[in-house]
DNA sequence: TATATTCATCGTATATTTACGATGAACGAT
DNA sequence: ATCGTTCATCGTAAATATACGATGAATATA
């Protein structure tokens, strides 16, 4: 973009449309459930599970664990990701209360 | 990118990922909460409460209307858009059901 | 110490996003 | 009929995102 006006935002609205943006790619949202779902965290997991190739993943995962929705640990040569249910559970209540204060309904 | 490989992935985190994408900027969600609090819903008020040109905050509407989280109601030479709380709802149901199927807190 | 495994990062190509000014279409008012 | 208002769209520039293969770093094992 030219030039990004993104610092002239108020922070809530800034945090959680970093969040969102992490949330804007299918692969990222079923990463999520993966890891969810996975007892194994490995990326290889991962990957076997996703149409993608490991470098890609690695970056979706990077964008994941950028907004703290992912934390990853070292295990010897392996990486085990998990989510990280604080920051997930933040991200709820960002969505619910710009929901909530925005919906008439 | 090189090539879209979204397709690949389920339709419901396709559509989530939509809406999270739609989410992804902080005027985006600025203009959601002006019109909700605003009563005059025309784009020269939003224009007025953002630090972003007409011709800018008339690609974020249609953005946010490319999702449906918002719909426009020609009114004369004015425009008046205001949030559909059908696409709102429907947002923070799928939001809530990803964030509690993911979340083991 | 050499080898295999695991994963991040680099380099690269292409698509998309963000931003602006300029223009044009649609409508109401003069 | 002309003019001002309102807004979308076009054209454009620069930044970011998405994807891949290749490479390299770190560790465990032989």
């Amino acid at each position: 973009m030219a030039v990004s006006k993104t610092e002239e935002f108020n922070k809530v609205d800034i945090e959680l449309a970093e969040i969102a943006k992490a949330l804007s790619h299918p692969a990222r949202i079923k990463i999520l459930k993966i890891l969810n779902d996975l007892d194994s965290c490995m990326v290889g997991s991962i990957v076997d599970l996703l149409p993608l190739s490991q470098s890609t993943v690695s970056q979706h995962l990077k964008e994941l664990k950028r907004v703290d929705l992912i934390k990853g640990e070292i295990e010897g040569p392996k990486i085990c990701y998990c989510i990280n249910p604080i920051v997930l559970e933040k991200a709820m209540n960002g969505f619910n209360k710009l929901f909530l204060q925005v919906c008439k309904c």
